[in-house]
Formats: structure tokens, sequence, C-alpha cells
DNA sequence: CAATCACCTTAAGGGTATTAAGGAGAGGAC
DNA sequence: GTCCTCTCCTTAATACCCTTAAGGTGATTG
């Protein structure tokens, strides 16, 4: 099998399934595929771009699977519990993502795919930002904390753990949601929030 | 200056403060204490308990600055606003509770602190246990977000960061306040989410 | 006074990412 | 056919890192 980034990647990705991201190294995936680690220089810049790479393949996958629901409410849902899904199957990728710095243009290209859902769905573009923000920082710390043995008894206790995600999240998407509809109808409930740009 | 833990965490509070998450090591802690690397591990079990600790100690003053708001609402804006505080202020901090397992017992009481908090605002403490994990999660995960320089200029734009996060807080918070008072009231505008249980 | 214990040292083992330099082979130019 | 070049990988080396083992020193205590 000839060395390739996605080979690499792909690799990568198998060895983090099954061993978690603590045993993650670059000698172990050039191990995997046979080869000397410096090997893997050629073909990926350094550990982060690699990891970077990783995880922008678990956000790609998530947009793909998130629904095409008409509101911005339930797209934000949408998009939240596929968020979540990804980072329970795919382990450690919660971890993951809070370790690497994704690479820009990937970034740009992600929100702008998710971003032209929400303002389909009636969202004004700024709001969107915030909203397509907030559910992807809640998701990733709730990910977070529920992987971390020590903290999850504490926090969710006897709660059914998916329920109480689904509920915080049903929250703040429709908060969100409110807001966006206050400013479309400039009658709505509550006012928007001043000084919402820099300078 | 005796080798103390606690004089230990102040060393790698500095460090990381100075130099980020990414340059700390048990070696420049020692350095930096004028000891050597292995004298650390009489004080400490080990790096990750170590790392616990400062994880902790951002909490402990976080819990300590946070209002004494009596509604649950306001509690919730109040806490999530300080941690958030405590993320900008102290350099990476969010990364590194990403990375750590803080300890049980610790967990436990600082956990206890902020749910008698909710419920003497009026939650039930179930809720409050959702609540408080919601809060911490949303923000843990927007300040690893606002921390990456290539996800932040895509997701936040040219907004405020601080209005668009305290916007989001806010909508989380009232959300999560309204599902409250439903419980309370039973005649609230949303019904209770089924299932909350397990089993 | 001797023994113990707390605390730190040096020494060593094994893990990591990364760079430098070199070799083997494919492909094209002439 | 020969030579050159470029790609891709190897070996070698550097420089970190965490952690454990064993040994020494000085205060404390019986």
């Amino acid at each position: 099998m000839a060395l390739d980034q996605q080979v690499i990647v792909s690799a990568a990705r198998e060895i983090l399934q099954q061993e978690g991201f603590d045993k993650l190294s670059l000698r172990k995936i050039a191990d995997a595929l046979g080869v000397q680690t410096p090997a893997l220089y050629w073909h990926v810049r350094d550990r982060a771009q690699l990891y970077g790479l990783l995880a922008e393949q678990f956000l790609r996958e998530v947009i793909a699977q998130t629904g095409l629901e008409t509101t911005g409410r339930d797209w934000l849902i949408s998009f939240g519990t596929a968020l979540r899904d990804s980072h329970r199957i795919n382990r450690d990728s919660a971890r993951l993502v809070a370790f690497v710095q994704p690479s820009q243009t990937v970034e740009q290209e992600v929100a702008n795919v998710i971003l032209d859902h929400l303002e389909a769905g009636g969202m004004s573009r700024d709001l969107a930002r915030i909203a397509c923000s907030s559910m992807q920082a809640f998701t990733l710390g709730w990910s977070l904390f529920e992987s971390n043995a020590s903290v999850r008894p504490m926090m969710i206790g006897n709660l059914d753990s998916d329920a109480a995600f689904l509920l915080a999240l049903t929250q703040l998407a429709e908060g969100l949601a409110s807001v966006d509809l206050s400013f479309q109808q400039t009658n709505g409930t509550k006012p928007p929030p001043p000084d919402l740009f820099v300078g």
C-alpha cells in the first residue's frame, strides 16, 4: 500500500479508536503501516497537522450526517446531536479536537457550509456564527466532561446522560433561534443585545 | 523555600501562564524551583495529579468569585462568566482542564457547593446538575474555540467575542431555568422532558 | 548515641517528535 | 543506453519528555 496522507490519517484513526489518544503516536502509526517514523514527514508537516486532518475528517462526517431540517432551531439540534454522536462513536475525538489547531482553509470551508444551512433556515449570518460556535462549544465541552470518569458521576448523577444532553442542547438551540426571530421581526419578546460588533 | 505540593502547583501555574501548556513540563517546574525533577515525585504522584491540582485551584477561585445571586438564572450566568474570565486570564487553562482527570473527592466537594447554590436559588437538584454541567461544558468548549487561532476568525468573524459569549450563555441559562420553573409550577410553557432518569 | 524517617540526589530506562543526510528507484532528456 | 533529476523512504542523530530505582544527607526520635 503506497504511503499517502489519507492512508496515514486512516491508520491514525484506527489506533485512536483502538488504544485512545494517550497511546497515539507517530511511531505507532508508522509501525502499523510497516514504515519508519520519519517517512510520515514526507506526507505530513508534523504531528499537529496530522491530528488536525483527523479532526477535520470527523467534522466533515458530522456535517454529512446532519439532516436537512429547514428551521434554524431544528438544524442546530440536529447538528449538535450528530456532533455528540461522533464524539461518542469516535473514541477520544473530543480530546483530539481540544488538542489540535485545525487548518484554517478547511475550517473556513466547513464554516461556510454550516452558515449557509443556517441562513437557509432563516437566520442572520451573524447570529448563525454565534449559534454554530455555541453548539460546537457546548457539545465539545459536554463530551469532554462525559468522557471524564471522575467528573461524570458528580455532574450527571443518576440521570440519563443522553436525555440531559438533549435537554440542555434544546434549550440552547431554542434560545439562540429566539434571538434570531427578535432580530427579524423587531417585535420579538427579547431585544437584541447591544454592542454585538467590535469597534 | 521548602518544597511542597502547593509550591509545586504555584510554580507550574507560573510556567503555564508564561509559556503555555505545550511548554509545561515537570523538568521545567523542577528547574524553576532549583531542584531535580524526581524530587517532585515525593510530593506529587505523577504529572496527571499535578495538573489536576492546578485545574482544581482554578475552579476553586471561580467559585469564590461567583456572586451570590439568588435566582438560578442569575447564578448560572454569574458562574459561567466567572468561569470564562478564569479561562481568559489563566493561559491555556481550558486546554489543561480538557487534558486532566481531576481528583474525584475534590470534584464532589465543588459540585456540592455549586448544587447547594442552585438549590437555594429554587432549582431542583437534578436540574441543577444538568445546568451546572451545561454551563461548565459550554464555557470550556467556548474557551477552547476562542483560544484556537484558526477557528476563531471563522466562527466569531468580526463580532465582539465577549458579547457573543454572553448572549449564548444567557440563552442557555434562561432556557435551563425555564425548565426548572416548569418542573416546579407544573403549568410552565414547556413540559418536562421524558425519561430523564436511567433505568 | 543509634536508628529511623523525610526529603532530595544521581543514575538509568524507555517513551516521544523532529531534523539531517543518504540511498534506491522511476521517469524523462538527449 | 546513459545521465540526471525528482520522489519517497531509510538510517542516524538530536533533544526533549515521564517515571522508577537506588543511594545519600540531615533532622528527629527513642
